[in-house]
DNA sequence: CAAAATAATTAAACACTGTTTAATAAAATC
DNA sequence: GATTTTATTAAACAGTGTTTAATTATTTTG
C-alpha cells in the first residue's frame, strides 16, 4: 500500500502540519496524538515518524507556525507612539491567546520542554522581545540596555500571566471588559512608576 | 490478599496521597500514575478507585494541599507596610514556585481544568486574593473594591506570568537576580504609577 | 531492460497510560 | 454459623508514544 508518488515529503510534511493544526484547533492539546494525525493524512504512524523526529518534534514546529502567525499580527499594528504600540502588543497578546486557545496553550505546555527549545523557536522569542525594547527605548532614552531587556520581559510577563490566568478561568470576578481593563492598569501603571523614577 | 484491617479508609487515603506527592516532587507531573501511586502503598490500582473519583481528584485533593502549604508560608510573613506585605507575597510565590516546582506546576496544569474546580479549593484561593486587598486597601483608602480586587488580581497575575516564564526557561536572558528584580520593578512601578493617578 | 540496492510504508508489537468489570476474599450483620 | 455487604484484586478495554521487522515501491546500477 506504499505509494511514495502520490506525495512528495515535502507535500506529506504540510499535510501533517495542517492536519495537526486542524486537530489541535478543534479538539484541544490532548488529542493531538500521532495516531489521529497519521489517520488524518491517510497513512500510518510509521510514515509519521519519517517526517518528525517524534511528536515533541512536531509540536515544536506546530509552535513556529503560531509564532509566525502571532508576529505576523503584530507586524500589522500601526507604529504610533511608544506607548500605543506597548499597549497594542498586549492587545494583540490576549486577543490571540483567546481566538486560539489552543494553539496558545501548546506554546506553554510544559510538556514540550521536555526537549530543548529548537534554534530557530528560539530567535523567533528573541525577536518578539527586541520589539518591545524598541518602544521601550523611545520611551526611556537614557535607560541602560539591561533594565530595557529586564522591562521588556517584565511586561511581558505580566500580560502573560494575565492571559495564563483567564484561560484558566483563574481570576474569580466578574467585571467588564476585565482583561482589557487589567491589561491598560499594569501597562500604564507601570509605565508611570518608572517615568516617575526618573524624575526623581 | 485483600487485607481490610490493615488500614483504615483514613489512613488509606492519607498514605496515597503522601506518596503521590513524593512521587510528584521526584519525578514530576508526567510521572504521577495511578499505577504508581497504587504499587507505592502496596495496594492496586482498583482500590485506589475506591478512595478517588479519579486521577483528576486526586490530583486536586495534592493541590489543595499545596495551597495550604503556601498559604501557610504567606501566613508567616511579618505584617509590616502594606507595600512589604505585597513584596513578601510576590517573594513568597516566586520561592515557593522555585522550591516546588513540580507541586506548583500541577496547581496549573490545564489538565485538571478539564473538571470543574472543587468549591473549596475555590475558597482557598478567594482567601489569598483578600490577602492582597487588604494590604492594597491600606494603600489605597479612597480605592473602590471593584479597583482594589482587579488590582489584586493583576498583581498575582504580572508575579505568576514571571514565575511560569521563568520555570519554563523562557526568559532567554542572563542577569543577576533576574526574577527578583523584575518582581521588585514591577510592584514597585505599579504601586507608584497608581498613587500617581490619585494625585493627578 | 532486468537485477540489485535503496528507501518508503505498513502492520504488529512493546511498554506505558486511565478506567471499568467480574471474581474473590474478608468483614459485618443477622 | 450463615448471609449480606464491602474491600480488594486481576484482568480487560481503549487509549497513548515509539520501535521493529517485513513488505512494497522506487532508484540506481550492471
Amino acid at each position: 500500500m506504499a505509494r511514495r508518488n502520490d506525495h512528495s515529503r515535502e507535500e506529506l510534511h504540510e499535510m501533517a502540519l495542517s492536519a495537526a493544526q486542524i486537530l489541535l484547533d478543534e479538539q484541544g492539546v490532548t488529542a493531538l496524538s500521532t495516531r489521529k494525525v497519521a489517520a488524518a493524512i491517510g497513512y500510518s504512524v510509521g510514515s509519521l515518524y519519517q517526517l518528525f523526529k517524534n511528536l515533541d518534534d512536531l509540536c515544536w514546529q506546530l509552535n513556529a507556525r503560531t509564532l509566525e502567525q502571532f508576529q505576523a499580527e503584530v507586524n500589522a499594528i500601526p507604529a504610533e507612539q511608544p506607548r500605543e504600540i506597548i499597549l497594542g502588543y498586549g492587545r494583540a497578546y490576549l486577543e490571540f491567546a483567546h481566538r486560539w486557545p489552543h494553539r496558545w496553550h501548546l506554546l506553554f505546555e510544559h510538556k514540550s520542554q521536555a526537549s530543548e527549545i529548537p534554534d530557530e523557536l528560539q530567535g523567533k522569542i528573541a525577536g518578539m522581545f527586541e520589539y518591545l525594547e524598541g518602544a521601550l527605548a523611545q520611551l526611556f532614552p537614557g535607560a541602560e540596555a539591561d533594565s530595557l531587556q529586564r522591562s521588556a520581559r517584565t511586561l511581558w510577563a505580566a500580560v502573560h500571566g494575565i492571559a495564563v490566568l483567564a484561560s484558566l478561568d483563574k481570576l474569580f470576578l466578574n467585571q467588564p471588559a476585565l482583561e482589557q481593563q487589567m491589561l491598560n492598569e499594569v501597562i500604564g501603571r507601570y509605565l508611570n512608576g518608572w517615568q516617575q523614577e526618573n524624575m526623581a
